[in-house]
DNA sequence: CAGTGGTCTAGACCACTTT
DNA sequence: AAGTGGTCTAGACCACTGA
């Protein structure tokens, strides 16, 4: 049952987290850590790294001299914002089949913000994508992502920038994403936006300004996506720093 | 130098952040695990686990076979979404003087999405308290806390309102707020609060709608606040799931 | 008091990067 | 080949809960 490839403690996660959701502990008790240790076969520090992230997601609850408990609340949350990678598994996570459209995929210069976000001198040349989510054919995201051309070796066609992102920075730039910084915007959607987003100009709206690091921490993407609020919410646990 | 209290793990996080912070590590590169381990007296273990939740926090980098490394900007993040608990204390972050307003605190029947969020029966009489909060005199915060009335021995003041509320909440009901599940809606003010927050009415702002629950799970408080997004932005950081 | 999760240790071996 | 972080083990002891 537990084999090589993906770490013991990943494998370890999946399978309580499968049987947490099947709803096998009905009292809402997880048996103690030692027990699930013996069953699995693996050291009690492995299943204990493996609870620590199912605690830190939200999916149970561990207190101390007592148990460990499934936390129905936090089980809810489908988008977690700080794990959030591509829109479309944003959408499938939302139950809806998701398409993309390339709207744009130029080049232009950088401005002062672009090019202090991404390390490089005002006015150098930045392959700048535009493209719109949509879920069951309604618009509910648009991003524009800005890269800066030196990275990308050859012209990009509008196939090749349907795909997500890191999938395209890896194969075009040879560079993965390995985390964003994200700041989160209220604005309300301006005549454009709204029209290519299907909704009423002047509705509220998140965007969300972002930059991808590689790595190494070296800036690879600058990122500003719209949302549509009544499709899409974000939900995230907080907790004592 | 490290002695019991706080546990070495946090201790040997602390002092690490100190000397990131203070920019000891010039090449922004941190020596390796087991050079910190012998430094300091304590297992590779204890600095891993120090180590890893500076790498969550954003603060530190590593890199597998390589090293770990300081991570500028990472470090630039302030307010960490997932992490806010008082907004005292998010105002300090922001590097001003906060005080607070108690502007109501009455009791008020629970509508139906009160009822739901709190597991109370629609109609259960609420402590609803309204705060605001201000920097350097400039309101930025507004929050609306809901919380069953039947929780709280007995009435309460003005005075007493102002404490953060899990603080209020652990003297007043005996219950220790654990986390909070958060929503976050894109808003325009409304006059009312344009009016308290002392901005136009029609500005974008954020609005958390979250629900506190205790440490095992059960919901203590649903809350409401408002924010001056021109005064303060929230960042996080994105990692893949 | 027994049982639980929380902390910490010492050490082995692996995967990867760098020289 | 040497050095680094990544994974995993086995076991000790502590802090806390609950019967």
């Amino acid at each position: 049952m537990i084999d090589r490839g993906p770490s013991l403690t990943d494998q370890v996660k999946a399978h309580l987290k499968e049987r947490i959701v099947g709803g096998e502990f009905d009292g809402g008790r997880i048996p103690p850590e030692t027990e699930l240790a013996a069953e699995l076969g693996v050291s009690r520090t492995t299943v204990r790294d493996a609870l620590g992230r199912l605690e830190h997601e939200g999916a149970i609850i561990r207190r101390q001299g007592s148990g460990t408990y499934v936390n129905p609340p936090g089980l809810q949350i489908k988008s977690r914002l700080e794990e959030i990678w591509s829109y479309e598994q944003v959408l499938q996570d939302h139950g809806y089949t998701p398409s993309v459209e390339v709207l744009s995929a130029d080049r232009r210069p950088a401005g002062d913000a672009d090019a202090e976000a991404l390390e490089v001198a005002p006015g150098t040349p930045l392959l700048v994508m535009e493209k719109l989510f949509r879920e069951d054919d309604v618009p509910v995201v648009l991003t524009r992502n800005q890269i800066s051309a030196a990275m990308i070796d050859e012209p990009v066609t509008a196939v090749e920038a349907r795909a997500p992102i890191f999938d395209f920075l890896e194969t075009h730039a040879g560079r993965s994403l390995a985390y964003y910084v994200s700041e989160i915007v209220p604005t309300v959607l301006d005549k454009h936006h709204a029209e290519l987003l299907g909704a009423a100009a002047g509705v509220p709206a998140i965007r969300f300004d972002e930059v991808g690091y590689d790595s190494e921490g070296g800036p690879l993407v600058r990122a500003v996506s719209h949302f549509r609020d009544d499709l899409v919410r974000f939900r995230l646990i907080r907790r004592r720093a």
